[in-house]
DNA sequence: GTCAATTCACATGAAAGAGACCACGGTCTAGTG
DNA sequence: CTAGACCGTGGTCTCTTTCATGTGAATTGACGA
């Protein structure tokens, strides 16, 4: 007891090294962007007419993660909406980020979701689909409103959920009188307008802008002013930031990653009692983000998924071959048996590394092996050093 | 030696099912006056 | 008479299975030099 008590007066006595520690969390919206002057400009070109109660163009934005798509849209629609307050127009903006698990991945939940934002309560299953719909328009059409709509990920809910949605969307702007809407697409991916029914691609993307990605100088000018507002000065030694930066400019220029970099070298140096940040630490950051996101991965998928990671790790530690299918599927049998789990088949196992590998945790690439057919070459992304703890956290949870 | 056909071992797609969760409306039951 | 309990129906959603089709290059075997 007296222990804890010395810990936390020793804790509060420390100086901290963080003076505002959200500057640097990812959903921070600064108050001014470098780097992205000619995207907000245009942005704000084509958002512009809301002020005037004109419906704008429905917009599209592409670019690599990390590259600002969202912070920039974030940043314009709130001055929009700053003004727009001023003078009392009636503008709604609504961000909603489709990749979030039970927000607004599946067309029911993203109408819900929008229904809620309207002080509307949906339940979130039992309604048929076209029923929320009716719900929400008719609640919706009273007044006369501009409505913009910021789906972020968007092509993460196209590829669950279909392009419809997007149809259906479109088509809310004849069916209501008084309200109109404008779509913002977020996406990722550059290629996946491609697949899409080109009557909804038309209609949505009357603009198309793509964010190119940050360069390394680019990063450090941003950590550099977010570091400002974050850490108490003289908190960073030389050399902390172009490492950062030059760690995510390696990631094909993901600004996200540097912030979040930094901001847990920060937490790791505080945790150590120490005064400065330095170089070593963003290692030892670099190292925890990859086990936390992957400890995370693990306990949240359902067992399947972590009997089959476990049979991965199995495999790849007995042996420096390169692991097939069809390897991991012998051993996750008998991992079943010995855990009484009711094995799935090929098929799904086969899914189930798949989507292992959208998860970052390990790294499978079809090859074909010619006359000896065609599999998936799995290898472990991971640090050496982070495995034999996920295997007992995998084998815990497993009662293994 | 060259070239096209063959072939393997899965990958990948599509569709549909199981089971959990839920809303809604109707019917039944019990409590109330 | 009314509120609440208790169905049955019909909906979504996730995880799976089943069935079908696709696929890239090593191998094969015919062919000509």
């Amino acid at each position: 007891m007296v222990e804890l008590t010395k810990f936390f007066n020793g804790y509060l006595e420390q100086e901290p090294l963080f003076k505002n520690k959200k500057v640097l969390q990812s959903n921070y919206t600064p108050e001014n962007i470098s780097h992205r002057d000619e995207q907000v400009k245009n942005i704000a070109g084509i958002l512009a007419p809301v002020l005037r109660m004109e419906k704008p163009s429905n917009l599209f934005l592409y670019g690599k993660t990390g590259s600002g798509k969202t912070v920039v849209s974030k940043y314009v629609t709130s001055q929009i909406l700053a003004i727009a307050r001023e003078k009392n127009l009636p503008i709604e903006i609504i961000y909603l980020n489709c990749k979030l698990k039970r927000v607004a991945d599946t067309e029911y939940r993203l109408i819900s979701q929008l229904a809620k934002e309207f002080g509307l309560d949906i339940p979130p299953t039992g309604l048929p689909t076209d029923e929320v719909y009716k719900i929400f328009l008719k609640h919706i059409d009273h007044d006369k409103k501009l409505i913009i709509l910021i789906l972020d990920e968007i092509d993460q809910l196209i590829k669950k959920a279909g392009d419809e949605i997007l149809y259906n969307l479109t088509r809310i702007n004849f069916e209501l009188k008084n309200v109109e809407l404008s779509v913002i697409g977020i996406s990722n991916d550059l290629l996946f307008m491609d697949n899409i029914d080109p009557r909804v691609k038309s209609s949505l993307s009357e603009e198309e802008m793509v964010f190119p990605p940050y360069n390394a100088l680019q990063i450090q000018d941003i950590l550099r002013d977010r570091s400002k507002a974050a850490f108490i000065e003289g908190t960073l030694s030389d050399g902390v930031i172009e490492k950062c930066a030059a760690y995510a400019a390696r990631e094909h220029g993901d600004a996200r990653r540097a912030l979040e970099l930094l901001r847990v070298a920060g937490e790791v140096a505080e945790r150590r009692t120490k005064q400065i940040i330095n170089v070593e630490d963003i290692d030892e950051a670099e190292e925890k983000i990859e086990k936390d996101r992957v400890l995370d991965a693990v306990h949240t998928q359902p067992k399947q998924f972590q009997l089959t990671l476990l049979s991965i790790l199995d495999v790849a530690d007995k042996t420096e071959d390169p692991i097939f299918t069809s390897d991991i599927y012998e051993v996750y049998k008998e991992l079943c048996v010995k855990v009484g789990l009711k094995p799935l088949t090929q098929r799904r196992v086969s899914d189930i590394i798949a989507e292992l590998d959208m998860l970052g945790i390990i790294n499978a690439r079809v090859i074909s092996k010619g006359r000896y057919g065609r599999t998936r070459e799995i290898k472990l992304g991971l640090p050496s050093s982070t495995i034999p703890n996920i295997r007992t956290t995998l084998k815990e949870g497993l009662n293994l």
